[in-house]
RNA sequence: GGGCGCUUAGCUCAGGGGGAGAGCGCUUCCUUGACACGGAAGAGGUCAGAGGUUCAAAUCCUCUAGCGCCCACCA
């Protein structure tokens, strides 16, 4: 036993993670069973910029399982990667260095950075090869930052098990992914209309888009009959693309355009004849009830498009400027092709915007503009960092076929264990509203490559249909720099040589993967067969459609299963004004400093309080308190462990009452941390320990310092040894510094290795009244309640208590009548029998100075 | 437009057919042989609103309002 006489919380993180560190307390024992393992698919940070105190509570909710799990026996495996592939990395590279990425370049060798820290300057052209140096060596300092913020703040994660995301192994399984995708006929290339991002120039996916308020006007246009007999009204907020129009759509039941149906009219300015046609999609109550279909858009205008079997006009390139004119081409007829060049004159090389205003002024002065516009508000699509509205724009993509398994992906859901339970709604919602397969290929530079090459024909030409695959076991290869089997690398470029696919993957096509990169898929099959499925998925529910929903279609389709059997889905953080934290709001907290204002158990204490699914608010006041009962826990520790007295067989009917209650709680938190409530069981056994420190504590101090004898006192000081014992390792996952900190003063090993209490640890107290406890407890409150409101010191004897109630609960009472005595300074202790229960106390007076 | 969640004391939140709760904050008191980084106690609520079911509703049902989030084909 060895107590300190002032403990305190400071120096302790430092302290016991070097320990961990040390022991490997958290280490993997990869030799384990399928069963004895809990295997957790920590969600890897993205490695590009800071973490918050978001990740501060997602985090703990996480460790609280996974030492939950640990103390009920389970072989935890509780890895850590980093996200440092994709855009955002890409972005901050080029922000940090002033460089861009110009895969045209040779890689240089002797590249060296230090001469590029000039963001202000142009930036620098460099290779792929040279860029991709600078996002790992960028990242690597981030990481470094992160595990540190992660080990102060305790978690209990196995540092020996990290992956990245751009790592060779997590190339090598997303590669390996894709060729059996595409093996199986899941995956396909096709040039298709695709969402883009006309800034970024790259496709992006479904997922990837959202919503935003927008500001727009809505115009009401003629198009002419071209027979001369009237004309159609057609309302939209894109009269920029009245060039790429190439029908008129109505509703099949709409009385008020069913004559017209079939006819053609003419676009205004182009003059292109266009046919009216029908379509379901079509809405009568918008608008007119007419809409104008261009190539394209928006996704109706594919849907219709490929529906119909119309024709395609782009004016739209890559990077959101309108073309020059053809008409008068083939495929671009019009009756006035001059006029109808000259029209486009004033949109060339302009963005969507602009060009929307130049269109305007011509429809108005051709007479062609009913009304004026009319400003609106409405929702656009976006790429989620983008800045500019997406544009639909045909493209060569490899796409991943989804829409085809929405009812098999709604099961997965089902077979799911959603904590909480509503949060399934989410990925159920997103499944259901699938509209297109998944667009898999970026137009990025950093990232995952397609492992497929080209072969180009006699006019170099690729042939698409045909794509050279290589051999699983040379992945991961880049095809920019590999030469596929049977190719000489002159033949580059060449006709009838090759060409790489130059796109990299969605960083989800990555991310999807994380319990096969974590578990080593197929790389190390022993260990993935003890991992996979997992067990636990945590995550943000802002994620369910990306994350959650890939990772869950790509173990799908390669595995047949779910990729994990749960999902804890946390909340956000809000700010004391309600306001979600994210970096562009610029509310949010660096933990280090909560760290040091309240350490790192007050803050794992305030994590653990919220429960899964409810947005939390940041609060310090509820870190006070973490700290102070940190401290509390210190200090009874310290109280309980110094008693001189023996600790001999538990007899007394208090103590036998305290452990019973104290039964109650393990049985009650053990339930609820199974049930993943976390907050439940913190605030059970909170609760419990205040009482044991108020009014257990207090009632046999005396009994304990042995007022009555050896045996008595022997009994009170084993209960409570017993209670903190079971108390502390109930504390453990949350408050693990602390917890570890008391177990060392008398116990052998790591606390966080120790077993979770058993209710039967407290079999003794079978058959005891825990309302024995709750009687003294009550009675000892109304005496400290008469001293307070008269004003004097607790020490203050109580001349005489009278204590009326039912006769069982006095005879409980009798039980601990001489603790009460004691702990209440009463002189003398009456009770009588009485229906109506209540206690009177008669002080005496105070002690003279 | 559809869905999910929330609305309980000044604040942060638990509870979920039969007593309106905790912590903080506030007020008062107490330096009692673990702890003043402490302790004891007090005041404070029409459980968002309206209907309904029930012997009994904060709790179940319906509707309404406000807030938040997720989703939706931009005419």
């Amino acid at each position: 036993m060895n107590v300190p006489d002032e403990p305190s919380l400071e120096g302790l993180e430092a302290a016991w993670g070097e320990r961990w560190e040390a022991d490997g307390t958290y280490r993997f024992d990869r030799s384990k069973t399928r069963e004895q393992i809990f295997a957790i698919d920590t969600p890897p940070p993205t490695a590009s910029g800071s973490l918050h105190v978001g990740h501060v509570m997602s985090y703990t909710h996480t460790d609280l399982v996974a030492r939950y799990k640990r103390m009920r026996g389970f072989e935890v495996f509780y890895p850590m990667g980093w996200d440092d592939n994709g855009l955002p990395t890409e972005r901050r590279v080029q922000n940090y260095f002033g460089v861009r990425c110009d895969p045209s370049l040779p890689f240089d060798p002797a590249f060296d950075v230090s001469g590029l820290q000039r963001p202000d300057d142009h930036p620098v052209a460099i290779s792929r090869g040279n860029f991709i140096q600078l996002c790992e060596q960028l990242t690597a300092e981030d990481e470094k930052a992160y595990e540190s913020l992660f080990r102060l703040l305790g978690l209990s994660v196995d540092w020996t098990q990290t992956y990245t995301t751009i790592s060779d192994v997590s190339r090598r399984a997303s590669q390996r992914a894709f060729l059996r995708l595409v093996g199986r006929g899941q995956a396909y290339t096709a040039e298709a209309p695709t969402m883009w991002d006309v800034d970024f120039q790259t496709a992006v996916a479904q997922a990837e888009i959202e919503d935003r308020e927008t500001e727009g006007t809505y115009q009401r246009i003629a198009f002419d009959l071209q027979d001369g007999s009237g004309s159609i009204q057609v309302e939209t907020s894109r009269p920029e693309l009245i060039p790429a129009c190439v029908a008129v759509v109505v509703n099949p039941s709409d009385e008020r355009y069913a004559p017209l149906v079939g006819s053609t009219v003419l676009t205004p300015l182009f003059r292109v004849p266009v046919p009216v046609v029908a379509h379901a999609l079509a809405d009568p109550d918008k608008g007119t009830g007419a809409a104008q279909i261009c190539t394209f858009g928006d996704v109706t205008d594919v849907v219709w498009w490929r529906e119909l079997g119309l024709p395609a006009r782009v004016v739209i390139r890559r990077d959101g400027t309108l073309i020059e004119g053809r008409f008068g081409e083939p495929g671009w007829e019009s009756i006035d092709p001059e006029a109808a060049n000259a029209a486009m004159t004033v949109l060339t090389g302009k963005g969507a915007k602009q060009a929307r205003r130049a269109i305007v002024e011509s429809l108005r002065e051709g007479g062609w503009l009913t009304g004026e516009p009319e400003p609106v508000r409405h929702a656009v699509k976006f790429y989620e960092n983008g800045s500019r509205p997406l544009e639909v724009i045909t493209s060569r993509q490899w796409f991943v076929r989804t829409l085809q398994l929405e009812e098999e992906l709604l099961a997965r859901g089902r077979e799911m264990h959603w904590h909480p339970g509503f949060m399934g709604a989410r990925y159920t919602s997103w499944v259901e509203g699938l509209n297109q397969d998944w667009a898999l290929s970026r137009q990025r530079y950093y990232g995952v490559p397609f492992p497929v090459w080209y072969r180009l024909d006699a006019d170099g030409e690729p042939a698409y249909d045909t794509p050279i695959l290589p051999e699983e076991s040379v992945l991961p290869i880049d095809p920019q720099a590999d030469t596929p089997p049977g190719f000489r690398a002159e033949q580059r470029g060449e006709p009838n040589g090759f060409t790489g696919d130059p796109d990299v993957m969605d960083t989800w096509a990555t991310s999807s993967l994380t319990p096969q990169i974590a578990g080593r898929w197929e790389d190390d099959p022993d260990l993935f067969g003890r991992l996979f499925p997992m067990d636990l998925r945590p995550q943000a529910h802002e994620i369910i459609r990306t994350w959650l929903f890939y990772t869950v279609l790509k173990a799908h389709l390669e595995h047949g299963s779910l990729p994990f059997t749960h999902a804890a889905i946390s909340g956000f953080v809000l700010d004391p004004d309600r306001k979600k934290m994210s970096k562009s709001k610029g509310n949010v907290v660096v933990p280090t400093e909560v760290f040091e204002r309240h350490s790192a158990d007050a803050v794992r204490y305030w994590a653990g309080s919220a429960r899964l699914g409810v947005d939390a608010t940041f609060d310090e006041q509820q870190m006070k308190i973490g700290r102070k009962l940190a401290i509390k826990i210190l200090n009874a520790s310290r109280f309980t462990l110094g008693m001189e007295a023996e600790p001999g067989s538990i007899t007394d009917p208090l103590d036998l009452a305290m452990l019973a209650s104290l039964r109650e709680v393990v049985r009650d938190a053990t339930a609820a941390f199974d049930d993943y409530e976390h907050a439940k069981v913190l605030d059970l056994v909170e609760r419990f320990f205040w009482r044991l420190t108020d009014d257990y504590l207090e009632l046999v101090k005396q009994r304990a310092y042995g007022a009555h004898g050896p045996a008595r006192a022997g009994s009170a000081v084993a209960a409570l040894r017993l209670a903190l014992d079971v108390l502390l390792r109930l504390f453990a996952p949350f408050l693990p510094y602390v917890t570890e900190e008391v177990w060392s003063w008398w116990k052998e090993g790591t606390i966080h290795r120790a077993t979770w209490p058993d209710a039967d640890e407290m079999a003794i107290a079978d058959g005891a009244d825990p309302e024995v406890f709750d009687v003294a407890a009550t009675v000892l409150s109304a005496i400290r309640k008469e001293k307070a409101l008269a004003k004097v010191s607790l020490r203050v004897p109580a001349d005489r208590v009278r204590v009326r109630d039912t006769a069982e609960r006095l005879a409980k009472l009798a039980l601990a009548a001489a603790d009460v005595r004691e702990a209440g300074n009463v002189v003398s202790l009456e009770t009588e029998e009485a229906s109506e229960a209540s206690i009177e106390t008669v002080l005496g007076a105070p002690e003279p100075a």
